[in-house]
DNA sequence: AGATACTTGCTGAATGATCATTCAGAATAT
DNA sequence: ATATTCTGAATGATCATTCAGCAAGTATCT
């Protein structure tokens, strides 16, 4: 919803833009002009991951974020002090949404560990996660992270966490299976198959969700196969 | 080497430039001034690849690569028209190499299954592909395809290739060894635990070129354990 | 052999386009 | 009245592209 309003000189002013749908009448949120400083720093995020994913980072450009949120040229840099922070903004903000994600996810699954192996590689692909415009602007960032150590840093800090709790999950599986293998590589196989994964769906080649998620639970369940099927966790 | 001449006007030129050694003296090309249209062409791209890794898609310009080949300002624009095209052809003369690679490999390996899907998990680790410079400048242009359909052709054409290969490698295994995987499934998860493995060697964690190669060989051994062992192939 | 014209590869200063950043002041809220 | 949020034109930096001209090599002529 966009309403156009003619100030006395006659100048086109945009109040209630076309932004994103986090402002409900009933929340304590404020609008328009109102808005607080979290709030508008949250509808600039969501620009930038919407330029990242229909231009690539290289092509991504203030302007195309202040237009995505319906906001003047100079908007970022009151808010953010620069495209550097903006962008580190929100890369930071998808890792933190990430990371929130999948540990949800794991504490609703309880203490048993093939049930959070399960939850763990269903969560990597939840809608709420595995959208086209977040893998795109994930494989944006990870394509500057090499020559850029804040991105490397906030990349390398989402997987450190994960990938340990994957090793002692397979560690844990290996207690109660006998299984022949040693978990680092396991972990480290798991953990790298779920990315390349994410780098396919992204990629939009003829790879869907489901069949990613078909996939990688065939993965889990060949590789654990006294605790996981392609139905789910067996019961110990 | 590079040697100082100073030519009647007092300008310095640069003859012999410290450029790539591919200009022996004893092959058919000629050095300096006289180098061929191809030989500067792939002069030009080895200096492409090297700015990609060192600074990054959005920070590799004409002027660093220019530099980088120790030649002057306009040459990309007189070999290759304009900077897209520049990159077009340094991915392509990346993929090239690449498919290449692992079809020798695989005409090396010989007629059985086995041996072959050895072979081509070998090939994706080997020295000559998996340099930290050609990793970064792949992840450079992986980072840019979501929004750059001719990078996404060219990538894509890529794994088509690779991943047939490896389906029918798996349906392969499956009748030999009468698993009871679906051969699909168990050939995009390999393929996407090989490019995630890719990812990791790229961003730098800890992961080195030998724990992915083990990580690889000890998942295949998994899925395969009637065909392949940790230390190489059964014979059958 | 030397002189001459012609071709090809290359240079680097000039050009113009794009874009991040700044900031004076307008609009709105308190 | 004062503070806060926001605007958008102006500024300057960066960079791809252009192109006139130089230099090296080659062919033709004398």
């Amino acid at each position: 919803m966009t309403v156009l309003l003619k100030n006395p000189k006659g100048k086109v002013t945009v109040k209630m833009r076309a932004g994103t749908a986090e402002q409900g009448s009933g929340d304590g949120e404020k609008r328009g002009r109102k808005a607080s400083k979290e709030t508008r720093r949250q509808q600039l995020i969501e620009a930038t991951i919407d330029s990242l994913a229909k231009r690539g980072y290289s092509d991504t450009t203030l302007a195309d974020v202040a237009d995505g949120a319906g906001l003047s040229r100079g908007i970022v840099n009151f808010h953010f002090e620069s495209k550097e922070n903006l962008l580190i903004a929100t890369l930071q903000f998808m890792a933190e949404e990430y990371a929130d994600h999948w540990n949800a996810a794991l504490e609703k699954a309880g203490p048993e560990a093939a049930g959070r192996l399960w939850a763990l590689v269903h969560a990597d692909f939840d809608r709420k996660i595995c959208t086209k415009r977040k893998l795109a602007a994930w494989c944006a960032f990870w394509g500057e992270a090499k020559s850029r150590p804040t991105y490397q840093a906030l990349c390398g800090a989402r997987d450190v966490k994960y990938q340990e709790t994957v090793i002692s999950l397979c560690a844990a599986l290996k207690a109660e299976g006998g299984y022949a293998f040693e978990p680092e590589p396991t972990a480290l196989s798991l953990c790298a198959m779920l990315e390349g994964l994410w780098l396919r769906l992204m990629m939009g080649d003829g790879t869907t969700r489901e069949k990613a998620l078909e996939a990688a639970i065939a993965h889990v369940a060949t590789v654990f196969p006294k605790h996981l099927t392609l139905q789910g966790p067996r019961s110990q």
